[in-house]
DNA sequence: ATATCATTTCGATGATTAACGAAATATAAA
DNA sequence: TTTATATTTCGTTAATCATCGAAATGATAT
């Protein structure tokens, strides 16, 4: 795909990668794909909260979505040729696990599964 | 610089990005240490504007600021040792070049200097 | 078909932010 | 010491944005 307005690109990228819980979102989908309720569970939002982070995600094609029946998953987009995405997500990747808040929720996301969240 | 927030210290660069006239001024200092008067001529903003972007991306230890007599000029930390920050100065230097805007402000840069600009 | 559950869309609200012009500050020139 | 110039600070305004709850949509299960 060929731009004529790299700079209009890029920023949408940045924008979406410069919220705090979407960045938890892209560390979460980081280890495993998961559905919107799982990532409301984590982040304690609204799900249409949630939903709305995950369309400006989406629409910077940072993830995709994959449904599965009443369910739909999330994948982090590993394999863009977006080379500034590339670039972003590599820095995203590797250099925020330290944070308390992305620790505590990659907790959460290896302790709960959807089934467990639904019962509460 | 260790710190206990590295999530919150990532915000806070991206976020000084996240803003096209900031991504501008980057790529200006790009070329070379500017004024407040370059910069917001080319630009086209208010200077009070332009100061205030200078203040985010300074705050976020993308620029810093050296003064000389009446001019504040502006240098990019291209020495940092915030990787991150070296990251994502890299992204932005090696794949913006081709946008016209950036372009424009780069002809601008170079065949303006600030005693042209003093004239109008 | 009806009820239930997951998700999205919609409309409203409060917070953040980019922008401006005017006033304050700082430095240099006359 | 005035005057002029460069920059920053301040107060205001308009736009953007994150958030919520309610309603709408889509899919499964009863």
């Amino acid at each position: 795909m060929i731009l004529d307005a790299p700079l209009e690109e890029h920023l949408k990228i940045i924008r979406a990668l410069s919220d705090k819980n979407r960045i938890r979102i892209v560390k979460m989908l980081e280890m495993k794909p998961l559905c919107v309720c799982e990532i409301t569970f984590v982040l304690g939002l609204a799900a249409s909260t949630t939903s709305k982070h995950l369309s400006i995600l989406k629409n910077a094609g940072i993830i995709f979505e994959q449904k599965d029946g009443k369910w739909v998953n999330y994948h982090l987009n590993r394999a863009t040729r977006n080379p500034v995405l590339k670039d972003m997500l590599e820095l995203i990747g590797s250099r925020i696990h330290e944070d308390p808040v992305i620790r505590s929720d990659a907790d959460k996301v290896k302790h709960a599964d959807r089934t467990e969240i639904l019962k509460n």
